[in-house]
DNA sequence: TATGAATGAGACTTCATTCAT
DNA sequence: AATGAATGAAGTCTCATTCAT
């Protein structure tokens, strides 16, 4: 009974290794690139050897994709549950998933999930479709039921309610691009919070029902 | 029945290749990434053999960079123009701006180009901070001029400009990112137009002077 | 029957590697001279594959710069401890280290060096340059001082001693570099040891001490 | 009649050419190898276009033989010519021919020709094979002779020619050798007329005759 | 299960050679 | 006769993948 053996070698838990090593990846994959990422720096990332990735996945692009997928299923539960949870009036309720989306993409991971599939839609079509239709047009959809009901409600002035949805969607989106990849370089960069409530007012006033004159333009 | 198609591979255009080959790579890398990209098909897209990009660029590097900066040019040269061409009112040329810049990010390649930096700012740091510099930064200062103006002729509600420029430059932006991305996998995509006239609406209605409350929030 | 031939390609031997590379390679760089010699060669000598190679040097020119030290170390130590061996007269023990460089020579590979440091100098300096202080510089030194101990004995006429090390040095490197490059085609090839034994005997002769007149030019 | 025409377009005499390139190939071969020096060197090197260069040699390989015979023939000439100039006693003669080796070798290209072969024999195992019979063996045939006639005049000890034939070139061609090589990084470099000097003088003396013991070993 | 040495296909790059001018 | 742009085979090097341990 030699008290030499290594011990710490059972702190590791075999169950959690698949998501750690989908966690590094995703985000070696979200700095680089798919082509640009090694599975040398996945690995080194996961604290593992590059070996064991093939213990858990198949190969680079089946990893890729899990990948993705392991943080589509997040996005959307959050997406399906925020609409729920209020009670409140439709634009109070509006404000909460504005709100509630900007802070999900604060995340790192997740807010650098869409600058990737940007990046690679063309190189992985069918990942991407899969992006579209469970992230996408979900929210959409979460979002578009509360602009309409806010609509009925005389609290929203009335239009198409699909393009009021981008017009909240955009900006949020935009912003989690820009944090990623060129807002380290830019020197006018303007805080999130900022910019993110300013355009609420803004575009809140310009849907405002009330209004004396249509004008402009 | 059109004599365009070049016959012999051994043509030589000394003049014009240098060119074609910049042309055919952005589009590439626009497509594919940077890492993703092999010489190989920049040279069959520019109807050469692959040794005869290393008669114009010294390497891929180089050739991305030069890419870039050689659509950069332009993009700056239109920046600076379109502010000067009027002289109405503030808000007609603001109007003109926005659509100026709508149009321009039509081209393939300008449209592209945004794309291409957020997916690639982390690999190529120095390319990224230029292309922030020049393009961004200098098409906000043309913005924002005429905001400013706009504002002290009374024509917008005064409010820090740095912020209406971005409410005006996002959905441009966002637009030509998604075209080139993920459009071709939305089920619901808006016409672009549809899109950025909605917006243009909702802002200035949003920035207007004269609203009877100021409500909301 | 020899049962050492290796089986399988997926041999582990981190350990031995290394060296076997060295080996390898230096071979070829000595037979081909640098730029001629392909990494496949390389590989294919050494039994391992291409990709292998980079496991243990970062590239061609690291390889062949170890490759060249590797050998050097051992040269070295061979001109220091010879000259501590011998408690006979100075005379006795030049004889023995002129025997010993040319005995030294004959390992195919240290007597190959030589050629490939004359025939690399010009695209290796600062190896060529690091060859010469260790090797060729301390060489002469440790015959050197054997020389001038027999002329302070008695046992060589005074002169110079820097050309006579000269002498003695040259001809076993000329002798090693014509074995590893022109001899196999020289129809006239005089066995090494017949010359160097009648270049001793003659130098001997010409450097003794009683001689009865000095004549000759 | 414009007299803005070029006029120095008639200034190079096409014969020259041949010659010209012959001198820069050669030069540059000497410098890197065969393997390392490009036909764009050369070309410079001759100040003429790469593509000139096949208006006069079908290929590299054909320009490195031919380029190796251009100089082994004023050799030969050299080698021929010098034993039947002189009708002193053969020591005179014998002294004169090895001063005359010296001098040749001192022109940069006659000089890095041994080299060259030396670096390349097994890469053009014909040329090599061509030079030793030409040059080699040949100079060694004046020499024999020579040697040969003044053992039977008395002048010098007997013993067999061919070795002392090698005692006189060996250093000859080492020095040529040195000089186009390691010399360069040699802190210890000795002007080859005082080892040329000294060689001769030592061997004379113990090639000489009448000396009063036999000695050593 | 975990490792990391070994592999080899495929990328980037060079350069001898060809050919339109 | 001379040029130099264009070519493509072949080399160096990388890295996803495999396998002995």
């Amino acid at each position: 009974m030699p008290s030499s053996a290594p011990q710490n070698r059972w702190q590791r838990r075999p169950t959690a290794r698949p998501e750690e090593i989908l966690n590094a990846a995703l985000a070696e994959f979200i700095e680089r690139g798919y082509a640009a990422t090694k599975l040398d720096d996945i690995a080194r990332r996961a604290n593992i050897s590059k070996g064991t990735l093939y213990l858990y996945f198949s190969n680079k692009e089946s990893l890729f994709k899990q990948a993705v997928l392991s943080q589509i299923g997040p996005l959307i539960d959050v997406a399906e549950l925020c609409a729920q949870s209020h009670q409140d009036s439709p634009l109070i309720l509006l404000k909460q998933l504005y709100a509630d989306w900007a802070r999900i993409l604060l995340d790192p991971t997740l807010g650098g999930l869409c600058k990737l599939m940007i990046a690679e839609s063309d190189n992985f079509p069918d990942t991407a479709k899969f992006y579209v239709d469970e992230v996408v047009v979900r929210s959409r959809r979460v979002l578009h039921g509360v602009i309409e009901r806010a609509m009925k409600a005389g609290e929203l002035r009335v239009m198409p309610a699909e393009l009021v949805v981008r017009e909240l969607v955009t900006p949020i989106l935009f912003m989690s691009l820009w944090r990623h990849s060129l807002a380290p370089f830019d020197p006018q960069h303007i805080p999130d919070a900022d910019y993110l409530d300013t355009h609420w007012n803004i575009v809140m006033r310009g849907l405002s029902v009330n209004l004396s004159h249509d004008s402009l333009r």
